[in-house]
RNA sequence: UGGGAUGUAGCCAAGUUGGUAAGGCACCAGACUUUGACUCUGGCAUUUCGUAGGUUCGAGUCCUGCCAUCCCAGCCA
């Protein structure tokens, strides 16, 4: 299934939009995206977008952007710039329809004047405290506020002198006057408007009150024709106020809000409360660290917009709470690269290998095909010669059962190049193997089987020494090293499971064509994993590559059990 | 102990009017292999669909009870 970009979702949201289409009830499909921007953007917001934006394609509809900006004491223009990177980043386009939700403050302030002077509304004086002591508890109903009836006249003058900042902060709210004894939190009165002197990205100084996420988002939603509004589960006790706002206000073929579980992955850590913790501790570099699951950070690594879309294509949409295996989202980003992914000789960890039968001073250029997958080849020239490097796991004095790279007198092939046979080990003062000498088999050029027939089990990767080239490598891994990175023991949290090799620098040695690559290329480095040429810190002087992600390794799993 | 939701394999997830459990990931076995990668083949819920009953010739699908988990008492979204 991966990399099926044109695959359908199908799903119940797939199902209740064919039905609406059916009995008439829509007749375009139109979605919406509607981030706060108050954070970046990670994974699980993916899962959204995606479903925002293809929900609406797959069904010839439209989808817009909009920025749930109604609360400036957390939201910020630098949230907003790196929102829409993201998502066009992803490939999804909103065309001329990029929104605020402070777009509709005005719309926002008249209809609350409405809902005022249709008795539907009221200006509360009680206390934050006071307030939250009336709404009673889960099995108490709530009390009716002592100002709950007052004049309409006397609301509109004290709604009005809201606005005009003739109150402090938090003096006063207005509240919809719904029913205090619902056994839904969220109908005993809520507050639709408060008073916040903050500066807004957008508006500046212009209000003191700003409206709330539950009043303002089902207006947003109507303002703009939204036929679908869909969210995550947590709002699904917030559906009868959204229909209530919209049906108080009168608007007809009103939008319908429908929810689905958020997406969980293990080792990952979804909170962008948390999240932004791990920036400000200095944890990581940076929203865009290629550890974090922002979308900036895994574009970092070395995700691509294909392999997050096949995934969330992949688990679907459902209601139930669900954590998605992390080897899934793998799965779908080595699916992607395995099938465009340049492949580069580098060795990570250098052994020198001399192959003493090789003549000395000789020097041989291979040509050959870096993309094998890909309908046309791509060619560079590989340079051998007679001192290389190898991998140093690629050799082991005292092999391990079915170990089948270089040894003792044993013979593999060297990728491309000739099957060398080990002959030598010179080893250190510590007795650590520090160079092997080889011979090599000039009928086997090119890495071909030699006219005897002769197989070889091992093949291994190399770079010719006096070609090679110093890169800077970062190894990453797993920020956290439990599946639930919450799950910590008493009085812990989630900081006492990070993992403190997630990132591991070294200097590789590379072959020369590994220069050519672009700033944020991905490529194999043959049998040790996927990297990308960084974005960001990476310079002509110092280039430096990020792991995206190893290879599946059968070998590693059995040597280790 | 109020309300809202959800429970199908280790993890996601199909399962449209009841008719005899899709698919993917992971895992296991094997083939192939100039990446122990990729690819390919086979296996992987059969006293079973949270559980206990009931209706029915027949129930994951209908009915009843129970259990578990998640969300809700922001002037956050």
């Amino acid at each position: 299934m991966c990399n099926e970009n044109e695959a359908r979702m199908t799903n119940f949201i797939q199902e209740i939009i064919e039905n609406d289409i059916a009995s008439g009830r829509v007749k375009e499909i139109h979605t919406r995206f509607p981030p706060e921007p108050n954070g970046y953007l990670h994974i699980g917001h993916a899962k959204a977008i995606c479903i925002d934006f293809l929900m609406a394609k797959q069904n010839g509809g439209i989808c817009n952007l909009r920025f749930d900006d109604t609360n400036p004491s957390k939201e910020d223009t630098e949230y907003v710039d790196a929102i829409m990177e993201d998502i066009r980043w992803l490939g999804f386009d909103w065309d001329d329809r990029m929104f605020y939700a402070s777009n509709y403050f005005d719309k926002c302030y008249a209809f609350a004047v409405k809902l005022i002077k249709d008795g539907k509304a009221y200006v509360e004086d009680l206390s934050a405290e006071e307030v939250r002591a009336y709404r009673g508890t889960l099995t108490e109903p709530g009390k009716d506020s002592p100002y709950r009836n007052r004049s309409i006249a006397e609301n509109l003058d004290l709604f009005e002198k809201m606005k005009d900042g003739q109150f402090a902060d938090g003096q006063k709210i207005l509240r919809a006057k719904i029913d205090m004894a619902s056994p839904n939190f969220n109908l005993r009165d809520p507050a639709i408007y408060r008073i916040l002197r903050a500066n807004h990205h957008r508006t500046g100084d212009k209000w003191c009150i700003y409206p709330m996420y539950d009043y303002a988002h089902p207006i947003g939603d109507a303002l703009e024709d939204i036929s679908h509004s869909l969210c995550t589960l947590e709002f699904e006790d917030h559906r009868p106020l959204y229909d209530w706002v919209l049906e108080a206000i009168g608007f007809e073929n009103p939008p319908h809000q429908y929810e689905f579980a958020r997406l969980n992955l293990t080792y990952t850590l979804t909170s962008k409360r948390k999240l932004l913790e791990l920036v400000e501790n200095g944890v990581v570099s940076g929203w865009d660290d290629p550890r974090m699951p922002t979308l900036s950070g895994l574009r970092r690594l070395g995700y691509t917009p294909t392999a997050i879309i096949d995934f969330v294509k992949m688990i679907g949409v459902s209601k139930a709470y669900s954590v998605v295996d992390l080897a899934l989202l793998e799965h779908c980003l080595r699916d992607e690269l395995n099938k465009t992914a340049k492949r580069h000789m580098v060795v990570l960890e250098p052994l020198k290998v001399v192959i003493d039968n090789y003549p000395d001073g000789q020097e041989e250029i291979f040509d050959v095909n870096i993309s094998p997958l890909e309908d046309k080849p791509v060619n560079i020239k590989r340079p051998f010669s007679k001192v290389i490097y190898i991998e140093k796991s690629d050799f082991m004095e005292n092999p391990a059962h079915k170990y089948f790279r270089l040894k003792p007198q044993g013979e593999v092939r060297l990728i491309n190049a000739y099957f060398i046979t080990c002959q030598e080990i010179i080893k250190d003062e510590t007795g650590e193997v520090i160079e092997v000498h080889c011979t090599y088999d000039p009928q086997t050029r090119g890495g071909s089987t030699p006219p005897d027939g002769r197989k070889v089990k091992g093949t291994i990767h190399w770079v010719s020494a006096q070609h090679a080239v110093d890169v800077d490598v970062r190894l990453y891994e797993n920020l956290f090293t439990t599946p639930d990175p919450n799950a910590a023991s008493e009085g812990g949290d989630y900081m006492d499971n990070l993992n403190p090799n997630s990132l591991t620098h070294i200097i590789a040695k590379a072959e020369p064509a590994l220069l050519d690559m672009q700033a944020g290329e991905n490529c194999q480095f043959v049998r040790m994993g996927y990297f990308c040429l960084d974005a960001k810190d990476s310079t002509v002087e110092k280039p430096i590559f990020n792991r995206t992600v190893t290879l599946k390794d059968t070998w590693k799993k059995i040597n280790e059990g």
